[in-house]
DNA sequence: TGCGCTTGAAATGCCAGACATTTAGAACTC
DNA sequence: GAGTTCTAAATGTCTGGCATTTCAAGCGCA
């Protein structure tokens, strides 16, 4: 494992780099405990600190964990499917947020990687999946629902079915999507949205899966987002007219978010949360 | 923006958590200049160096970009689609090789993803995705090509074929699929493949596209999955066989790799090599 | 012998101060 | 006005040190 210390790049970087390396093509095993700050201070020939700042690097991926103490140190971390998530959907939400996606292609990403899990889910989705949708759309028709806990709900309806595929990882796959694209999408809607015509398909998409029929599953899940297409049409058609000079047709289109243009249109403050950074200690 | 010198975390994982919220939440935009180090260390009551450690993780995840000299600084970064991939790939590829994934589920999940592409490219796909494919169908007939460029041109073909659908968000998401899964599972099947027959299904999906067939395509696609898991199970029995005392009913099924049993049955040095540390310079 | 306490060592977490390097812009010269 | 030099600001790095945490060995005592 070596560095080029003439090389431009930070050599904190580089060494995190070699060190990653030694991790992803499996030379450095999981729960491996690397050596000291200071034995691969010595090994790089460079300070502590220079050191620190590339296993830092690491940890905010959740590649090493780190342990005070006598026997503790650096190790190799087991990445598990629950640390990958909150990253993934904060990387998605970002992508999604700070480049000119329009909505009419996240919402079709979206669907067809929901569509995928649609047969998997009709073969096996469980009672308790079953349980928590019906739950959810129960949850979706009480009067007095915030906008906010409405779309928590959509979101937690979205997730039984593809959790309902039985295969995690299918489900950390779609976390980025569901999770990500859910809300933001729900934040340029949900203002206009027809609740009851949303419950109507959602309740056709739990028909179709407790009945176990594959195609009418995907089909319900289609119907679905030309529901949400079309209501975002409206939508932005609102917004347009409310300009007084509406953007020709040469303009970039419609996108899906707020910080790429510096003008939000909702906070982004309802986005669940996530800290991916501080691994759980431990072995 | 505050943080608690009381709490167990790290110093320097609760500033870049700070930080990390203000970006998702959008109080800081992108392009925006972030304060100096000594200016955040003042703000946070701490020393440079932990503040570094904060910068470094953010730096780690592409969140943040720095710059030396008079104007330098960390920026809110742009994330990019083309920045998330290998962190994307990285993260998939360790969560495939570390936790106790069957081949099985990993092949289902990888093939429901490509199908979910299979009827926008049937739609969209250009003659360049056309002629992509093409070539690498060309190439993976050559005589005297390696395994591992049998590998590559495989996995060139299946990104061809997603890009086809003209959606960066389902690239995207695809490409810690396709990337990380279709590498892992090479290595366990490709030393038994039937490159005759891989091709053949392979020119049938190129065909199904060029007559933009969604159904055949998706088809073709199940086609090489049943083909792939049918290779796998051939390969699993022979490697049961193989050992003296073959693993019970009871054994925990065939793990997709190496890392986690500590036996790797082939090195996983065949990965490109992927840094996610470094953010490009400039604006 | 066995249990509990003390103590030491090893490791990370954090800090202070300094120097090196890079870079843009101001100031200066021709 | 163009080119050059100088300067200041910022990050990159190093030295050295102290604080804190944690385990384990050693010791005392019953």
């Amino acid at each position: 494992m070596k560095i080029d210390p003439q090389s431009p790049a930070d050599l904190s970087a580089q060494i995190a780099g070699a060190i990653r390396d030694a991790i992803v093509s499996g030379t450095l095993i999981v729960d491996e405990r690397l050596p000291s700050e200071a034995e691969l201070a010595d090994h790089f020939d460079v300070s502590r600190p220079t050191v620190r700042e590339a296993l830092k690097r690491l940890a905010a991926q959740s590649l090493i964990r780190t342990q005070r103490g006598a026997t503790g140190g650096a190790f190799v971390n087991r990445l598990s499917f629950e640390e990958a998530y909150p990253q993934q959907i904060t990387t998605s939400t970002l992508l999604l947020s700070m480049n000119a996606v329009s909505f009419e292609t996240a919402c079709e990403a979206r669907y067809a990687l929901e569509r995928a899990c649609a047969p998997l889910s009709a073969a096996r989705r469980t009672a308790d999946h079953l349980a928590t949708m019906r739950a959810e759309i129960h949850r979706q028709g009480q009067p007095g629902l915030t906008d906010e806990a409405f779309c928590a709900s959509d979101v937690a309806f979205h997730r039984a079915l593809v959790d309902g595929a039985g295969n995690p990882v299918l489900s950390y796959q779609l976390a980025g999507a569901v999770e990500a694209m859910q809300p933001l999408m729900n934040m340029i809607t949900f203002s206009a949205r027809d609740r009851a015509r949303i419950i109507a398909l959602h309740t056709d998409i739990a028909d179709a899966l407790e009945r176990q029929d594959p195609q009418a599953t995907a089909d319900a899940l289609t119907a679905l987002e030309q529901e949400t297409q079309a209501l975002a049409l409206s939508v932005f058609d609102v917004r347009a007219a409310k300009r007084r000079h509406p953007p020709g047709p040469g303009s970039p289109g419609q996108r899906l978010l707020t910080h790429a243009t510096g003008v939000p249109d909702h906070p982004a403050a309802i986005l669940s949360k996530t800290r991916a950074d501080h691994v759980s200690k431990g072995r």
